[in-house]
DNA sequence: TGATACTTGACTATTTTGGTCAGGTTTATA
DNA sequence: TATAAACCTGACCAAAATAGTCAAGTATCA
């Protein structure tokens, strides 16, 4: 079970671009020379927060990408799903009666995968990127 | 982030092993065919669960595997780490001061994937094998 | 009319996963 | 004591997922 890094990649650029929210729009040039992350690779990255409307991009030459919410208003959680990196603990139907792999019943263990992925949902549910630059900030001084 | 199969198989087969405990060793054909588990990737596993010494296995006829511990000691937290399946939320050292792929400085959100990895342990420590037989003879009833 | 920066889609190398396969060894029991 | 059940080990492999790269654009500002 390990987080990937499109998602990790993801929620970094993203405290990176709010620390500058408000002032300009940033370059994922910037981004990715600050947070060392490939430029090809954020672009994918970004084109899908865009999509999901958590960031707007502005075109031209000093362009880039501003955050197209509050900050306080975006939680882990919508990062996470814009990236597609989904916490899946297992491959059966929340809602149908089939078990995995289309077997006629829930396996043994299939009630505490979902509790898992609950209890794992709860922590992405209450982090905001706004809490995310706070506790940064604190930490530097 | 997903929960690999080996991780599910291994639990699986432990809790469906600790319904038997104590009555007769069970043998790794019967898991196999009673949950749907390929009978050499549970030799795999069961492997690592002895090297852990969370069960025992009784060679020969009418051999199989017993329980190591009782039910009650054994946490997810220990079936999980026997199999390796771990939770990586990232790559660098937690001691180490250093980032990860060798950077100088901790990136922003390590503490983020820190504070996420404690609170996913916390769940598997909480679990022992004994709730999970437990949960589910309730179910059935 | 550059230069900057976003946009898109296809492609690919590496790693991880989820096994299989072959060939053992041990031991109860008929 | 033979034999079959069951554990034991290590090598091997195909498919999927990951973590990117590459190429060829388009839009906008200075
Ligand atoms: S049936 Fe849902 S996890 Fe096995
Ligand atoms: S430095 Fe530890 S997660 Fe980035």
């Amino acid at each position: 079970m390990r987080l990937t890094s499109k998602g990790r990649y993801a929620v970094m650029a993203l405290v990176d671009l709010a620390r500058f929210d408000g002032i300009n729009p940033v370059s994922l040039r910037d981004i990715s020379l600050r947070q060392g992350i490939s430029l090809d690779y954020l672009e994918q990255i970004f084109s899908k927060l865009r999509k999901k409307e958590i960031v707007q991009s502005v075109r031209g030459t000093q362009g880039g990408y501003i955050l197209n919410r509050k900050a306080k208003e975006i939680k882990l959680t919508n990062i996470f799903d814009a990236v597609d990196e989904k916490v899946k603990t297992v491959q059966c139907k929340k809602e149908s009666k089939k078990g995995c792999n289309g077997k006629s019943t829930k396996c043994l263990t299939h009630n505490l995968w979902d509790e898992l992925e609950t209890h794992i949902n709860n922590f992405f549910d209450k982090k905001s990127l706004d809490d995310l630059v706070k506790e940064n900030l604190e930490r530097r001084l």
